[in-house]
DNA sequence: CTGTTAGCGCTTTCAT
DNA sequence: ATGAAAGCGCTAACAG
């Protein structure tokens, strides 16, 4: 049924080294040799059973995505960093291999599995900043790339924006459009993220003069829902607010929600700033300005650094960090006086 | 380094055969053997190296979803289907490889590819209806299972909704709210769910009693601006049009875009109906109704009986139907007088 | 340049 | 109930 090395020697008249050899293109084969051998080849449309190559080689060209977050994965989010992966992955000839997984285990657990499915190194996405076994994990010599996270080690390394920057960019604009009581609503604190967008998000109020109030900050979740109960909050709480800036797109889309309820105009009585540059950024009314973070990009980029590390013992990961980007759109707005 | 059946039979004294069987819980091995050995296995963090175990059952624990329209990968569609095939697959025990290609070869050069990647079958979306290796493929022995493309083999089946269903079910809702000028907007006629929804169209409008004329047809592509643009040609050649239904959310969104521009109220002045109930249709302003089809599902039955396929020779894969569901929101309502 | 031999880690007859 | 031996399809020394 399926064609191997040994009937493309067969058929072509010699053994199975020197087809093996002539197909992976070493030196030590003679010309007109490798043309008959791939000629044969073609005609019996012999593709090589990866699963043995693996197995002898030793090198594994495939690396896995684990989404330790399940909700997280079905976002845009995800899905075109997957796109990133796979187009990187293409490139080089190695496949992508997909997990969910709700929990890891130890670090050596999950090395050993990923070992043993063959995998070159792993892409690991929505781990928690006091998640256990990070530090074993970049002890552990397995190729490993970390979507915001900040780990690094001789086998590790991670994938981010300077998300300090990102949320400082986002104040800076709604300040220099003359806000001064800008309320902020994070994400939970179990991401890195929000740490250091709350840090962005302090440094920027700060070197703009204006003094954060802890009344002005609220942690969501992420969620839609959260985004909209914090403005709810921060709005009552805060009457003087006039610019909302939420740690997410999906957020600020839920802030969109509570001031549309409480019939404020955006952004002419409140202007909004969203974070991550989503599709749903330009299908919100009105279109949301917001700090862009090109996740097809990480996808490659962590694609790149694993496939790197697989391929080459001695490559030493370098952290990435992408520009943040902000994109000024409708939600935002003088303020008003 | 990698710990291997040989290490756990050093190390408990039993044979690799006896290891292999007791880890695999065959029935012919002593109690306290099995239970000896899996503690050993446990102690070294014993895990079975797949790809070995591939190469001899000859038996693939893993399978692929090849996507074929790199566009379609990064909208929310694709993204639920990974989702639900990667919690079935881990249900069973198999993994989820991921390949993105512009181009389908021969049908045989992808059957090839995936058995020698070791893949036990695959899902592949994105195909289109004149797609000339449609015919090889189900005549191919190896079991596939095809997202929106009506195929049946002995190896091969496919998921969908009924689209014909669908569609007419936006009629319906429409023609019960009053509207007698219904405008559609398709998406681009290589995809068959387009053929179908243009059917259900004409049927839903027929069985309402309404004449479906030719110039209330717009062949869009699914894309946003696409909608926009039908929007702008439906309603100038028809200014009698009330409603609007369009093949995907996205082809709405544009819609009620284009309707905002032109200062329709909606649903006052028009109606907009939308397929496929994906997240962005509660972002926009009116919230959507939609015909809803669940692509989790997709995903997960797709999976389903790709597993079943490749688990059991002698399976008959299942053509699943799965349900289109109205969902009525803010954007449709009694067409005015 | 080409072939022989060995072996990757595992499962599976076939004996015992 | 357990083990010895063979082999999945391939690559990698090592000879010649």
């Amino acid at each position: 049924m399926t064609v191997t090395l040994s009937n493309v020697a067969r058929k072509s008249g010699y053994s199975v080294t020197t087809v093996s050899r002539a197909l992976n293109g070493h030196s030590d084969v003679n010309v007109e040799t490798r043309q008959k051998i791939e000629q044969v080849a073609r005609e019996l449309h012999y593709y090589p059973n990866r699963v043995a190559q693996q197995l002898v080689t030793k090198k594994a060209n495939v690396i896995g995505l684990y989404s330790l977050d399940r909700e997280t994965f079905q976002n845009q989010f995800i899905a075109l960093m997957i796109s990133g992966m796979m187009d990187e992955a293409t490139r080089h000839n190695f496949n992508l291999l997909l997990f969910a997984t709700q929990r890891l285990h130890t670090a050596q657990d999950l090395v050993s599995q990923c070992i043993h499915r063959g995998l070159g190194g792993a892409v690991i996405s929505g781990l928690r900043i006091d998640e256990p076994l990070l530090d074993d994990l970049v002890a552990m010599d397995f190729p490993t790339v970390l979507i915001d996270v900040p780990i690094e080690g001789p086998r590790a390394t991670y994938v981010s924006v300077d998300n300090v920057l990102g949320a400082s960019q986002a104040i800076d604009h709604l300040a220099d459009l003359g806000h001064r009581s800008i309320g902020f609503i994070n994400g939970h604190g179990a991401a890195w993220v929000s740490q250091q967008r709350y840090e962005g998000y302090q440094k920027g109020m700060q070197q703009n003069g204006l003094t954060p109030k802890s009344s002005y900050v609220f942690e969501g979740d992420f969620s839609k829902e959260s985004g909209r109960r914090g403005a709810e909050r921060l709005l009552r709480a805060n009457p003087e607010i006039t610019a909302i800036f939420a740690a997410s797109d999906l957020m600020a889309a839920g802030v969109l929600e509570q001031l549309q309820l409480m019939e404020l105009d955006v952004p002419a009585q409140v202007s909004v700033v969203g974070f991550d540059d989503q599709d749903l950024s330009t299908h919100v009314t009105p279109a949301l300005t917001t700090i862009r973070q090109d996740m097809y990009t990480f996808g490659r980029v962590a694609a790149q650094e694993l496939i790197a590390m697989a391929s080459d013992e001695d490559y030493v990961p370098q952290h990435v960090n992408l520009p943040s980007v902000l994109v000024p759109r409708a939600s935002s707005g003088p303020a008003h006086v």
